[in-house]
DNA sequence: ACAAAAGTGTTTTCTATACACCCATGG
DNA sequence: CCATGGGTGTATAGAAAACACTTTTGT
């Protein structure tokens, strides 16, 4: 009954800044895809559950904190590594914007965020987890209140309209996308505003994480 | 970078009749859990896909020819059997009715259908995974025209209907059912009649795969 | 003063829901 | 002829979509 195949983690991060969607990568310091680009991840170890896997990979690879993690899917196919039968179970992560920035500001590392829109070649089967990844984000975020995992706590609404226009590529109607947040009640408006080069100054507001959590409990369709 | 981590994969078969959603359970001939009934599955081998595994495993324990098949979730806790570290990778499937009923029929064997609402105690955590597919599957018949596969080629509308009322536990006006139904334009009206017992003959309705592939691509959403 | 971004309501259209009676057959 | 299940349309309410101007700041 025994069986050789070996058993890893992949991670498909997502940080959000400013109309910009990125993706976390590590480059590869050994054969195979030696120097390519690759999802940070590795082999899962027998005392540690997938989660923590995923979670201490992150850490060795990249020192990202992770704001959101689920599981995306497993990955079995027979050729997928060159070195044998490997299956990997990938993680799907959400980071906050500070998190983000710290770590693509420490530049020449071998980890950095990459835009979604302009990604290098990468190793193994990765490109396809990526893929379903994005496609996962994309529906998630429509039905799911899932967006504010990648803003920061305090943020303008024009940021989260932002995000969603970016994700979804198209324009959204500014009032009906407010009212439709609105209609949720997940938003407190806080006491303060924000004013970032001309313009108006911003109202920031927070999200109410009750209520927010109160809703994925539910399994709210909210259809943006 | 050797580990000792094993790989199972399960399967969570639903077969539909008559008002009755089951699940195709199989009894343990081997601790741990002997007698106890499981979800059909097993450990991969090294030279099969993940699906591969699934079809041999339901093959060579069941003998069921399952019709739809899709990857539920993986299950990685520590703790989840007794012989050590396994992990297991759970499908979700579905058959249709004369696959169902000729395994139902095939009594006295090691592999059974039971309704879901009366299931008996089962080995490792495969309650849990159950848990999850039952939850997957209500959740993906309301926005994906999934049902079609738990039934016949040729069926009447009330069929349709009927599975819909018992999954979602709730009544469904008829009418405005067949509206949402007919809107997608996956049912073909067939030229033919069927009739059990007293009342008026049902039409049968097949339905129409060309515009259903289409529907499932566009991750369309239905809302019943 | 003007450019740039924030903020705000109303009308129209579409979709969802509620609702009840006639039809065709078997016994 | 009656019990059983199949088949059908309309009116109302609620949700989504379309739509444009005013406010507040920085330069």
């Amino acid at each position: 009954m025994k069986n050789n195949i070996q058993l890893t983690v992949d991670a498909v991060v997502f940080g959000y800044d400013s109309g910009n969607i990125s993706v976390l990568l590590v480059k590869r310091k050994f054969e195979p895809f030696k120097n390519a680009w690759a999802l940070p991840g590795g082999f899962v170890l027998e005392d540690e559950s997938l989660e923590e896997a995923v979670e201490r990979e992150l850490a060795e690879e990249t020192g990202v904190k992770i704001n959101y993690l689920e599981q995306l899917y497993t990955f079995g196919g027979i050729g997928r590594d060159p070195r044998g039968r490997v299956v990997s179970i990938a993680y799907f992560g959400l980071v906050k914007p500070n998190a983000f920035k710290l770590t693509a500001s420490t530049d020449a590392k071998e980890a950095n965020w990459f835009n979604i829109e302009k990604l290098p070649e990468l190793a193994f089967d990765h490109k396809k987890i990526l893929n379903i990844a994005i496609e996962r984000l994309r529906g998630k975020i429509t039905y799911e209140p899932i967006g504010f995992e990648l803003l920061d706590k305090k943020f303008p609404f024009s940021d989260l309209e932002k995000l969603y226009t970016t994700l979804l590529n198209r324009e959204i109607d500014r009032r009906n996308f407010k009212k439709k947040i609105n209609s949720l009640k997940v938003l407190d408006e806080l006491d303060e505003k924000v004013s970032v080069g001309p313009g108006r100054p911003a109202s920031l507001f927070g999200f109410n994480k009750k209520r927010y959590f109160q809703l994925k409990k539910e399994g709210i369709i909210f259809e943006i």
